[in-house]
DNA sequence: AGCACGCCGACT
DNA sequence: GTCGGCGTGCTC
């Protein structure tokens, strides 16, 4: 018997499988199997199987061993990968491997520990355990009372339990069943709230719709009840004790809260969750119960978008527009549009949540290729809109940034026992040090940008590359001593608040101060438990948080935003607004937010008051079309790297001059150096090429890359192709 | 990407 | 003499 041909799919920038024998292996497709690639072992995946292989005989080495007991990646995944792989211009073998869990990337044996519930025995009784067996005791009572305990349940009897437990399993008092690992089912059931009309309407219009692939846009303010809606619908979708929903979630640290109402409102339905903050143990115990089709709902971060999932019926996706989908290094891919393919491949509805919809998003739901469900309302009834208003500072002084208006306004808020939240996008103390005399300014030596103060530290911070330094006694140009922290920072606002309102509780929330790890939690807590009177802080705080005690936003600078050269910005600060301003009055008081810019009439805040997100994204639309913008057009970026700039500009140019020659209807503009030229160290340039439709480019590109895979210059460079970036 | 090989310069 | 710099080439 001949042994068959395996084609592997392996960790390698190679675009290619490469050919094993089965070395007597009854392996299948998907199958985990161990190689020796070059000089080193490896882990592939089973892609496919032949007959016959091109590679000589002589060459072609057998696996070493096949991981039989485990269970197969399915052709679902193949297929989305295979896809994606295609899209990104990314090497197949690295985006398959690279979707699996770390674990299951590394050459030791990937165990995970086996979980038991415990029952007592028939023949148990409490007299057959000696009375100092305290915890033997207890552990007897608990299981006469409950019937079944997991391990969960078991150390909360005490921590003793485990000893406790062997002994009596070796007494014959309890037996022992293996239960799936990690799926926790403690049911804390909490009441179903009630629908208003618009959720009652979105539910019927999803479930009422003939199967299939279809995308809906769930478009809702901040606290227009998306959440419920999901769930609704998630308890509809899985009703029939059959199938699975897969939910993806931003990368930011609210994962945890949206588990938490899932699980409680939900109880009944085995819910695992997939994100960053897992480690790698959970997160293959996870990976497996998604895979194995025991955890019927999954809720994760972009990753999670590659989970197997073998019944999958539903997708949705919550914040769509947020950047965070998008991967911005190795496989550069949008968890968004990767969700919106893998629905289609399955066949199957997809729910895209927003307040404010990525312009594409709305692009499409306007052309009628998605249908919009509307939440105008906010789902407590009471709870109105904030009122928001811009503070002209070409008219009103500001003192250390702050403008009387907001202050005042602060000081109303403290006297009444209210919170206030002040969103300023720059931590650290100061922007800039200056020097009055040369006008010099601390720039970071790596990178192409200026070190920020960190007063409180005594220290200079590059925010790119991590670079930090002392600040400096003199200047190091002229001598002079005069140096002048310039600009403001939060750190600089939470001491000139402090100085202004002694007797406020102040918080500031940057990743500064958020580092330790339950620092964030804290924080909630404090501010519910009403311990805070003013929140200054980053972006951080936009997200999601509710305060219901909160009733004044104030923002302090976003002018740079408005006039960015980045055609995105706009689009992006209309949506941070929107959510920080969702922050204010979210129980039955009302909230105000106050704008501080010397633009008070252009059209981002005229939209903003009027809380017209379709206004503004329809503004935004025309002129992306005037721009031949996207959604107007697909760009690709070829972004590249070096010590020396001289070759990342030789290689942009080959890049360019390949581009042009293949004769696509594709725009190739000149090479250009990066926004930001120097990043660590590295001098960074870049090519864009931008197309009316994706096929040209698609085809351009993979034909350009595999050029660009044979170019002399490849070891010297570091090149990626960003296929729909967010970023320039 | 790794990891070898290989061919030159400056050291105990 | 050899240690190690990194250019070049290959991995079924």
């Amino acid at each position: 018997m001949p042994q068959s041909i395996l084609k592997i799919a392996l960790d390698v920038p190679l675009d290619k499988l490469f050919d094993y024998l089965d070395g007597g292996f009854d392996v299948a497709t998907g199958q985990r199997v161990l190689v020796t690639f070059g000089r080193r072992r490896q882990i592939g995946l089973v892609v496919a199987k032949a007959a016959e292989s091109d590679v000589p005989a002589n060459k072609l080495r057998a696996i070493e061993h096949a991981y039989l007991d485990e269970p197969v990646v399915d052709s679902q995944v193949f297929r989305l990968l295979r896809f994606c792989a295609d899209y990104y211009q990314y090497p197949f073998g690295q985006a398959l491997l690279s979707s699996l869990p770390a674990r299951l990337r590394q050459t030791e044996p990937a165990v995970s520990r086996r979980q038991f519930a415990y029952t007592l025995t028939a023949s148990a009784t409490l007299e057959a355990i000696p009375g100092r067996k305290v915890v033997q005791r207890r552990v007897f009572s608990a299981l006469a009372e409950h019937g079944e305990l997991n391990e969960t349940a078991m150390a909360a009897i005490s921590a003793g339990w485990r000893k406790a437990v062997q002994e009596m399993l070796s007494a014959g008092l309890v037996q022992a069943r293996e239960v799936p690992a990690g799926l926790r089912t403690e049911a804390r059931h909490s009441a179903e709230p009630e629908l208003n009309p618009d959720q009652t309407r979105s539910i019927e219009a999803v479930t009422g719709n003939p199967a299939g692939f279809k995308t809906w846009l769930l478009h809702g303010i901040t606290g227009s009840g998306k959440t419920e809606v999901y769930i609704r619908l998630i308890a509809q979708f899985l009703k029939d004790n059959a199938g699975q929903v897969l939910v993806l979630v931003p990368e930011i640290n609210l994962t945890p809260q949206l588990e938490a109402r899932f699980r409680s409102r939900l109880p009944q339905l085995p819910l695992v969750s997939l994100h960053s903050n897992l480690n790698e143990g959970e997160r293959l115990q996870n990976w497996r119960l998604a895979q194995s089709g025991m955890a019927r709902i999954v809720i994760g971060t972009r990753l999670s978008v590659f989970t197997p999932l073998p019944d999958l019926r539903l997708v949705i996706v919550d914040e769509e527009h947020d950047a965070s989908y998008k991967q911005q290094d190795g496989m550069r891919y949008h968890a968004r549009d990767i969700a919106l393919v893998r629905a289609q491949h399955s066949d199957i509805p997809i729910v895209l949540g927003s307040a404010t919809p990525a312009l594409e998003t709305w692009h499409n739901a306007r052309t009628g290729k998605y249908e919009v469900l509307a939440l105008t309302n906010r789902a407590v009834a009471k709870a109105a809109l904030p009122q928001i208003r811009c503070i002209d500072t070409t008219r009103n002084m500001l003192h250390e940034g702050l403008s009387d208006i907001l202050v005042d306004a602060m000081r109303e808020r403290l006297a009444r026992g209210e919170q206030s939240l002040l969103f300023i996008n720059r931590r650290g103390y100061a922007p800039v040090l200056l020097c009055s005399a040369c006008y010099w300014i601390a720039p970071c030596m790596r990178c192409s940008a200026r070190l920020v103060v960190h007063l409180r530290q005594g220290r200079l911070r590059c925010h790119h590359c991590g670079h930090e330094q002392k600040i400096p006694p003199a200047c190091p140009s002229c001598g002079n001593t005069d140096l002048h922290p310039t600009g403001h920072g939060t750190q600089r606002l939470e001491q000139t608040l402090a100085a202004l309102m002694p007797e406020a509780r102040i918080l500031r929330v940057d990743r500064d101060s958020m580092q330790r790890k339950n620092a964030l939690n804290e924080m909630l807590a404090a501010v519910h438990a009403d311990e805070i009177d003013i929140l200054v802080g980053t972006q951080m705080l936009a997200k999601g948080h509710d305060f219901p005690n909160l009733t004044l936003v104030g923002v302090i600078d976003t002018d740079s935003a408005l006039f960015s050269p980045d055609f995105r910005a706009a689009e992006r600060l209309f949506s941070q607004l929107m959510q920080v301003a969702g922050r204010a009055g979210r129980a039955d008081k009302p909230g105000e937010v106050l704008i501080q810019t010397a633009f008070p009439d252009h059209v981002l805040f005229n939209a903003l008051r009027e809380q017209d997100y379709p206004a503004f994204a329809n503004t935004l639309l025309q002129e992306r079309e005037l721009m031949q913008f996207p959604p107007h057009s697909y760009i690709a970026l070829l972004k590249a790297e070096a010590n020396d700039y001289a070759l990342v500009q030789r290689f942009l140019r080959f890049a360019a001059d390949t581009a042009h020659g293949l004769g696509e209807k594709v725009t190739v503009y000149d090479p250009v150096r990066s926004q930001m030229e120097r990043l660590k160290g590295m001098e960074r340039g870049q090519l864009m090429m931008q197309a009316n439709s994706r096929q040209p480019l698609q085809r351009l590109l993979r034909h350009l890359v595999a050029r660009l895979r044979e170019h002399p210059l490849n070891v010297k460079i570091r090149w990626a192709v960003d296929v729909d970036p967010l970023e320039f």
